[in-house]
RNA sequence: GGGGUGGUAGUUCAGUUGGUUAGAACGCCUGCCUGUCACGCAGGAGGUCGCGAGUUCGAGUCUCGUCCAUCCCGCCA
């Protein structure tokens, strides 16, 4: 090794001997008859020493710019009183240089490295220079927590008897999924692989093998628009088990989640988590991802308005819709411009306005007090506990988009009321949630047929099939979310494992075309014919999990090397061109709109 | 595919109703300085105002287009 020890290791205990560090300079500060070098690596800073005695050391350290990586010998020192450095955890000692080699000097950075300053900087620049982002220690600490929270998983499951099983990421292209990455086959030309989305049939074939419990930290591939929680490559925590019931998937994951909290964040969340079917979850929050740490709920007011004069109302009611309100307690108070802002989020969900009634001063003010009448104000007032200085949201439409309307107006109220003060939510509470019982199918109006809510795999409510032919919409799948704090962490299923069963959900439910079953469902379709195992699982996306564990609003800090919404990296410049003679290789031509040439 | 925000020195930003030579801080370069730790002091260099058109006597500033980044909607079985 070249060094003796690591920046934070010297101690005064360690004074008079001597000593080897290696790292990068973190500031240079000459005083024209002694310099000072604060030299860092992972683990700390120390405070090197030079002194002019030592002619050609010092007319070196005087030519060192940041971020050079320098390797120093000397004496470790007691400092001076007066000269200590409390705020530095080595702040008591120093290492008088006596010997140094510059492996590597530094160029003038494209970018300040301190937090104070890089924090500013465009994401572009500091994505092209990634690696000098990373090297900033609290980037670096994100990495280290990253690998501390896969660390826990695997700890977790190797002790609960799991089996961590790689599968391929070239697998095939499954249209009715997510869009995908397509590979030309050069052995098999005009034929594509696609990158795998989730390893979900692999796993479900391990099942089959008798792995009976499998997880993976599994690489998945998505050719969708991106976000701040959302790149083209992520990590899912990806886990199938054999005999299980969706209770005893729920405690796994229950105790995995306390161990990561443990382990990563020394905090202690208490299980188990409250289980909330998804009609309740959309009742009550508007969101099959209920964000559970503020009060605000939605009520329903469809029978108050049933025979109402104000016919919007009325006329949602008659036709089987639903009507629904929310009390942002204390936000009557609301301006012009954010009010703008509910009524814009309401539009861009498909509503036609946002109907408010605001109480201020002892009086209602409302565009739509008019039509109400008395007993209608006091069903209002009673139901929704509406008192002075509230402010009252409607939405009437059919239930889902009625219910999904003040489940996002009632987000932003939350954030209205928590940039005022009037609630707070701290930063260490972990609201986490099991959502249950999700429709199995749903109809797409576009399509004119159903489709299944989550995947085909997924096994209904026992006592839901008799419904499958006649109301599928009625059934339930035996479905679950993991929900915190308002985001989905994942989510599984008990899977189909009676190959008739799998069958009639494809034929008579799907109306898949049985040449189309064939080809991409066939095999496992036999296989289930060969003994399957009653089997579920789950997928915990890792990514936003870690996100969460460093409180990061964006998955791109917890990824090493991460794309933009493009999809580029912009360090690697990649996607990039290739040359022609690969593309004929692959058997491959590209026509490009004319006007990109 | 749609909507919002941003793009001026290496970096972060300012730049007035359109008007002389586009400024500041940090960084960089040169010099001085023996106890600093965001060291200090003096001086200096550094600009395709994202790109392209247009309006105008005159555009960093106004208009249109376009590129890039970012946030959101659609999308993400």
């Amino acid at each position: 090794m070249k060094r003796t020890h690591t920046c934070n290791q010297l101690t005064p205990s360690d004074s008079g001997k001597e000593a080897t560090l290696i790292g990068w300079v973190e500031s240079v500060r000459d005083h024209g008859g002694i310099l000072f070098v604060d030299l860092r690596d992972r683990e700390g800073i120390t405070q090197v020493v030079f002194h002019p005695e030592l002619k050609e050391i010092y007319e070196k350290a005087q030519k060192l710019k940041d971020e050079s990586v320098i390797q120093v010998s000397g004496k470790v020192a007691l400092r001076e009183e007066g000269t200590v450095n409390e705020s530095l955890p080595t702040g008591k000692i120093e290492l008088i240089c006596s010997d140094m080699i510059v492996h590597n000097l530094c160029d003038t950075l494209p970018f300040p490295l301190d937090d104070a300053h890089a924090d500013k900087v465009n994401e572009d620049l500091r994505l092209q220079y990634r690696y000098l982002d990373l090297r900033r220690p609290k980037n670096l600490n994100l990495m280290r927590l990253r690998h501390k929270a896969a660390t826990a998983i695997r700890e977790y499951l190797n002790s609960q008897d799991f089996t961590e099983v790689e599968t391929p990421i070239l697998f095939k292209s499954t249209p009715e999924g997510a869009r995908e990455f397509l590979v030309p086959s050069r052995l098999n030309p005009g034929n594509f692989y696609a990158l795998n989305q989730s390893p979900q049939q692999y796993k479900q074939m391990l099942m089959v093998s008798g792995i009976e419990r499998y997880y993976q930290m599994a690489k998945c591939f998505r050719d969708e628009d991106l976000r701040a929680d959302r790149q083209p490559e992520f990590t899912q925590v990806d886990i199938e088990m054999s005999f299980v019931e969706r209770e005893d998937m729920y405690a796994l994951i229950e105790n995995m989640l306390k161990k990561i909290w443990k382990d990563v964040l020394d905090i202690d969340i208490p299980t188990p988590f409250p289980r909330m079917p998804y009609e309740e979850a959309m009742n009550r929050y508007g969101v099959d991802k209920p964000d559970t740490r503020f009060a605000i709920e939605l009520v329903d007011l469809t029978d108050v308005f049933k025979d109402s004069q104000f016919k919007v109302f009325a006329g949602v009611a008659a036709s089987g819709g639903a009507i629904k309100a929310i009390n942002a307690k204390g936000l009557a108070d609301i301006t012009q411009g954010e009010l703008k802002g509910l009524e814009d989020t309401a539009k861009s969900l498909g509503a036609k306005g946002l109907a408010f009634i605001k109480a201020e001063n002892g009086a209602w003010k409302s565009p739509i007090l008019k039509f109400l009448s008395p007993s209608e104000q006091d069903a209002l007032r009673q139901r929704l506990n509406i008192e002075d200085s509230d402010i009252v949201f409607f939405a009437a439409s059919d239930w889902e988009h009625a219910c999904a309307t003040l489940g996002r107006i009632r987000l932003e109220c939350g954030k209205l009321l928590q940039a005022r003060g009037k609630i707070s939510i701290p930063a260490d509470q972990f609201n986490f949630l099991w959502v249950v019982e999700f429709p199995l199918m749903l109809f797409d109006d576009e399509q004119g047929r159903y489709v299944s809510a989550h995947h085909p795999f997924t096994a209904p409510v026992e006592e839901d099939i008799p419904h499958l032919d006649s109301d599928p919409l009625r059934v339930r799948g035996q479905h679950y979310d993991i929900v915190l704090n308002g985001t989905e962490l994942g989510g599984g299923s008990i899977r189909i494992h009676q190959p008739e069963l799998q069958e009639k959900v494809f034929r008579d439910v799907l109306k898949i075309p049985a040449d189309i079953v064939q080809s991409r469902f066939g095999y496992m379709l036999k296989a289930f014919k060969y003994g399957a195992p009653p089997h579920g699982g789950i997928a915990l996306g890792f990514d936003r999990l870690v996100s969460i564990l460093a409180n990061r609003p964006s998955i791109r800090d917890i990824i090493a090397f991460p794309k933009t919404q493009k999809g580029q990296d912009l360090m690697a410049q990649s996607p990039s061109p290739v040359a022609e003679k690969q593309l004929k290789d692959l058997f491959i031509s590209v026509s490009l709109p004319a006007e990109e040439k």
